[in-house]
DNA sequence: ATGCCGCGGCGCCCGCGA
């Protein structure tokens, strides 16, 4: 099974990328972020005419996460429980069922939280103990789950181009790197790191000042894999030359193929 | 340097992203 996570910075500034990608690449299984329509505004038909299911939390202008799964869908979480208060369409998680048994797939958009000493960075904060929380009862239950998405966090130093620019920056601080490791601890596993070493790869290049031609990237989207997923992990792949396509999204594809 | 670029929107500037 081949599983996907792709930031596309508006989904339907991406629909054209998002096909010719899907097309390459055949993923069963696809988490989106930051699709920023709503449900009503979803190109739906073009998605389900590569024959996916969908479901998505959809947000006007800004948010939004999807995920398309070649799968039925057995049932569907929309936002991540713990804040009744949270409005933002940040998580959706869905149950499939396949012959070598059940599986929950979340698309998660975690909060940026820039710039720092405003509200935002705590809202980045809740939002990961919330997730970690999540991560903790699907342990308890011994849920086979992927959690996949834009975390939004550079986990170590190796996962940037030129580290010091990160360090005054929500995405790089200790305190949102500490829940990186907190989520780690609970034994997931992150996916690219557990096949590649410590090898400098990135999924986001930012658009201004050249950060594409100069390689100047972060790895900031991530699948973090439960104990019995990561050990049926049979590949890894990040999609790099999707960035160099026309109009791209700033994040490139990550995805990983796995014995289920 | 807080902008550089790109996105959405009761749009022609502004907030937001990372």
């Amino acid at each position: 099974m081949r599983i996907a996570t792709w930031n596309v910075n508006s989904v339907r500034q991406r629909v054209d990328h998002l096909v010719a990608w899907i097309k390459e690449t055949s993923p069963d299984i696809c988490c989106l972020q930051e699709l920023k329509c709503t449900e009503e505004t979803f190109p739906r038909l073009e998605i389900e005419a590569l024959g996916y299911n969908i479901e998505l939390l959809g947000q006007k202008t800004f948010n939004g996460v999807a995920i398309l799964s070649k799968y039925r869908i057995d049932d569907v979480i929309r936002g991540l429980p713990g804040d009744e208060s949270d409005e933002q369409a940040r998580f959706i998680e869905i149950g499939i069922s396949t012959e070598k048994g059940a599986l929950r797939v979340a698309s998660i958009y975690a909060p940026n939280g820039n710039p720092l000493g405003t509200e935002k960075f705590p809202y980045k904060i809740g939002f990961l103990n919330r997730l970690i929380e999540r991560a903790r009862e699907h342990l308890a239950n011994e849920e086979v789950f992927i959690f996949a998405g834009d975390y939004n966090i550079i986990p170590m130093p190796e996962d940037a181009e030129n580290p010091a620019q990160w360090v005054n920056d929500a995405l790089f601080q200790p305190e949102s790197r500490a829940k990186w490791r907190e989520l780690m601890s609970l034994g997931l596993t992150d996916a690219i790191r557990a096949s590649n070493g410590n090898k400098q790869l990135y999924t986001f290049w930012d658009y201004q000042a050249g950060a594409w031609q100069k390689n100047n990237g972060i790895r900031i989207d991530h699948l973090l894999l439960s104990p019995l997923c990561a050990d049926r992990l049979t590949g890894t792949w990040i999609d790099k030359h999707v960035r160099g396509w026309e109009k791209p999204s700033d994040h490139v594809p990550v995805r990983i193929d796995i014995n289920l």
